[in-house]
DNA sequence: CGTGTGTTTGACTGATCTCAACGTCGGTGG
DNA sequence: CCACCGACGTTGAGATCAGTCAAACACACG
């Protein structure tokens, strides 16, 4: 299901400057690179699945994965889009509390959980990062909430677009004029994050595309003529604190 | 609006075993009632506006607050519920992200930024339980989610309830029979937790209620007769992980 | 005893869901 | 090569749950 992958140095990877690893010095990394394993997911498959156990605590070098949980009759709620730089697991907890599901390929940089716990209490940079980017989802997880509680679909739509072209973009990209991207989840995972049907969904997706807001060259393909245009639709009104 | 309260010492305090100082020893505790004062903020007052600068690291000693964030058109989402050995406020930044209210009385144990910061680098007790809470608000924060985008009215009101007993039980208590409570939020800061209208939010009260599944001696004043048939309208199967 | 705030209840509206049919695309095998 | 198939996406029609607007109620306070 998943295989084994050979070790890039850390001056390569592409996530060095933003995973947990990016207050790092080089001795530092030389104490990583001596405990990490690369590993490599197909699309469609798990990373991890809730209440089972998560030997390692992972960070996503490439490709994209949700994470959600699915109540007994079947409804799912997605509650993180995970991207390149993002992690898996916890330091302390030995079971994962959601499930997690490879979007695309993935490729894994992982630390086995009992030394990646030691890691954190002799490499203050990783703790600091750690506690860093974990205060970072937390407010991007309550900024969803807002999104879930109180936006209608309209709204939800143009706020996933806007929030995954903004993530997509290298970081600080002004993003003002036109944008292309590539939508890496399917209708489903989509509705799923929004806590929407696909159909709504779907219709949405067309009611922008109706209006001129979205240009759609293929199902996954989105071009956003004006990306001040949507983030309008999208409640944002430019002085930030909204979007993830 | 606020009053300088006199200094506890922290072997009395209430959250003495709970919050940020938790995993300290005698000396570092020392350290932290060196640059600790407290505040006490009456009801109705606000502990911190989004976007404005919170100069303050704080901790709720007693009482009970919300988080929450407002649109433009006057839509609000609440994205947390402050209670005593919660947190306010956050290392390396200068503005809060969200609005904080005071919903009772409220006492915090305060630190200066700059000072947490400090303490943050020179107690690794302090930053390995902010981590570890956070760690856990995060969760709890992916939990709501689920309640916010999948269940129902009748379902975020008892998930609202179940877990607001759980959170003012003593940790660890079982939870089984009979439970009585007092509600910290009005109708309409309920609603804005369960992203509902204060309307639907009181007739599905109202439902319990008819149903037998709550009792009411007044407004605020509520009691489960039985905690595992109201949780099972929660959708809490008791297999633990969906509750927060 | 009036006034004001918070809560409940009722009648109606409307956004989203449900159920169902149809369309599109890519892969497969005759 | 082309017909078939299945997965995914779109569209339509009707049902339903929650929202809106409005009125009544309850309680605290001056």
């Amino acid at each position: 299901m998943s295989k084994l992958t050979p070790v890039v140095p850390c001056a390569s990877c592409p996530i060095r400057h933003s995973a947990v690893c990016a207050e790092c010095d080089s001795d530092e990394l030389e104490m990583l690179s001596s405990i990490k394993s690369y590993r490599t997911i197909p699309a469609g498959a798990p990373l991890a699945s809730a209440g089972e156990s998560l030997t390692h605590f992972s960070s996503i070098v490439t490709g994209c994965a949700t994470m959600s949980r699915t109540l007994e009759d079947g409804r799912r709620q997605t509650v993180g889009l995970l991207l390149p730089s993002d992690y898996i697991g916890r330091p302390g907890r030995a079971r994962a509390a959601f499930d997690v599901e490879a979007l695309s390929e993935v490729t894994l940089c992982r630390f086995e959980r009992r030394a990646f716990e030691d890691l954190l209490r002799k490499t203050p940079h990783v703790a600091s990062r750690l506690l860093k980017m974990t205060l970072d989802e937390l407010d991007a997880a309550r900024d969803w909430a807002v999104v879930l509680g109180r936006m209608t679909a309209r709204e939800k739509v143009a706020t996933f677009l806007i929030s995954l072209a903004r993530r997509q973009a290298a970081a600080g990209d002004a993003l003002a004029g036109a944008v292309t991207m590539r939508l890496p989840l399917s209708r489903e995972a989509i509705a799923d994050h929004l806590g929407l049907t696909i159909e709504t969904t779907s219709r949405q997706m067309t009611a922008l595309r109706k209006d001129g807001l979205i240009e759609m060259t293929s199902n996954r393909d989105i071009r956003i003529p004006d990306f001040g245009a949507l983030a309008l639709e999208a409640g944002d009104d430019g002085d930030g604190g909204l979007i993830v």
